[in-house]
DNA sequence: AGCTACTTGCAAATCATTCGCAGTTATGCT
DNA sequence: AGCATAACTGCGAATGATTTGCAAGTAGCT
């Protein structure tokens, strides 16, 4: 946490209420949440605002983001690579390591994005 | 060609003017094309009714669907599981067979999207 | 040829996300 | 502590992909 504030004031950005507000969210959750998952945990910020910082986040590698059903889910960046697995049913979300590096012929500079969609064990 | 013909038929469903532009676009190009490049090589159809075929091939399974980039682009499905790399900076799109198979704990029908960005060899 | 459920075109509605702008504020400087 | 100022915010309106409601049209049956 110290060391993302770290981040953004290095870079000149600054510690506003909002990016804090936004921070707080994510970390206390232990699951990507969309913007607007985000925004309800923030009293009195503004929807824009909360896309706003989480954009900033992103360009930032401090967040990192996927789509899913249309919509883009965050969660904070940790140091190892992780993806997510989601019930369809229920919507509950898995996180498992990623031990995956590509190879293809005619490409460099290659990232992955894993989209796993499946049914858990108490839907089943 | 036919066997799609047939499927739709079977499962009552007309086969028209628009769907038929769609599966005709679709078949020619030799990469998932977005719904309104598709829309773009029919003529005199109307974005709708595109999106309209487009959400019922997905449905039956004819076609393939997947996010890139803020909008969905569609492939005719085939019989043999494959993936698509684009390059980032020209678009160009390479298809690769999926030798994968994912198993995670806790869930079952697992259906996975692997979707993979990278630059291309003219572009670097 | 006629029936009817399936389809279409059109325009309006949605929904997530972004943008323009005028007013605010965090931060570095003195 | 107070100032200056670039970085922010909130608001509402704009965007762009996709969907929907509805009246009119049509494929495929008998």
């Amino acid at each position: 946490m110290e060391k993302i504030y770290e981040t953004l004031r290095k870079k000149g950005y600054k510690l506003t209420a909002p990016r804090l507000a936004v921070l707080k969210a994510l970390t206390k959750q232990h699951k990507p949440l969309s913007a607007q998952a985000v925004w309800q945990q923030t009293a009195g910020i503004n929807l824009a605002s909360v896309y706003r910082s989480l954009n900033l986040f992103k360009k930032l590698n401090l967040v990192n983001a996927e789509k899913f059903n249309n919509e883009e889910i965050y969660c904070l960046s940790t140091n190892h690579a992780h993806h997510h697995i989601i019930c369809e049913k229920c919507g509950y979300i898995q996180t498992f390591k990623c031990t995956h590096k590509f190879k293809i012929k005619n490409f460099t500079n290659i990232r992955h994005q894993l989209i796993l969609v499946g049914i858990c064990n108490k839907c089943n």
